[in-house]
DNA sequence: AGCAATAATTGTTGACGTCAATAGTTGTTG
DNA sequence: CAACAACTATTGACGTCAACAATTATTGCT
């Protein structure tokens, strides 16, 4: 007997005035006449780009945000990583485990506070991060080919200010 | 007992020379240094937004992705649906079969070809896209707050320039 | 007629997000 | 200072969902 799949799907609001369809309107011009949804599309993309040339190292995208992100802040609370990548506190302690059993960040106690714990990158981090780095840069290049130099500098410097609001 | 939780990670490449470390390599500046990842990063962001003005009305994502690409093209085999949109034939037709439930689609033989089916919105469909377009704008709005019309602009034509290659 | 290729579909498996519960630790406050 | 609320990391359970393989019906090739 099947399931209904999502939680009963219902329209809510209906239309007292059902207007004639007209063809031309913005939102009738196809899958990426808005930007919030194309970024979304090309995000995903980029996404399986990046997961295909990280797994031949066994890692997920999730490993290499956390490394990433370690990169930038030589050290970090485990609830510092999962509020700035907006993963849930139990994920963090799966991808830290992970990372660990490979050598690539250390669980070091926290001088003032014994709960928490700090995760560092170990050297061999580090030199993971700088032999992936040239492979993801590959990725990029692969992705953004139809760009220019410039323009790129251009979409990235976008890219930033959007990324950078709290 | 504790299984491995992914199928054993191992890092493949070994160095030889162990170059020393330069904490002002590219690689090293944090999260955003590389576009393709940031690209990634602010497409998962754009899909929560648009997920969250979807829930109301029960869909997903997804469900959306068809919709809005059925409105570009007056008819599409599940098929092209699959390769266009990327997803794995058998996810369309669950998709499908959620939105045929709320007669936004309808599954309609192939004259020639008795495999195939063909999906085309319902008006139901067409005034569903109309209604929720002005959401999912506030939505783009919200997230490209800190640009100008011009940078917008710009930003679009990027991103659809890197979107148009095969 | 026989056989490979294709469209839609089903089933299965593994990852993932969410939520609740716990142990150890800190800070607060009555 | 003792009781209690808040917080950190962790574990466990549950439902959802996406990727992959296998199946059925149909078509095209030769």
């Amino acid at each position: 007997m099947p399931v209904p799949r999502p939680r009963e799907p219902a329209i809510t609001r209906q239309h007292a005035t059902p207007k004639p369809i007209d063809a031309d309107e913005p939102w009738m011009r196809g899958l990426h006449a808005d930007t919030g949804y194309l970024l979304y599309r090309l995000g995903l993309r980029s996404g399986q780009l990046f997961n295909t040339f990280l797994q031949e190292s066994g890692l997920r995208l999730r490993h290499y945000a956390v490394l990433r992100y370690l990169a930038g802040s030589a050290g970090a609370l485990q609830r510092e990583l999962s509020t700035r990548l907006g993963y849930d506190p139990s994920a963090i302690v799966g991808l830290v485990d992970d990372l660990e059993k490979l050598d690539l960040t250390e669980r070091r106690p926290s001088p003032d506070d014994r709960r928490s714990k700090i995760v560092v990158l170990t050297e061999k981090g580090r030199i993971f991060l700088r032999d992936t780095d040239e492979a993801g840069r590959r990725v990029t290049n692969d992705l953004l080919e139809p760009l220019d130099a410039g323009e790129r500098d251009a979409l990235h410097a976008l890219l930033l200010r959007i990324a950078d609001q709290p």
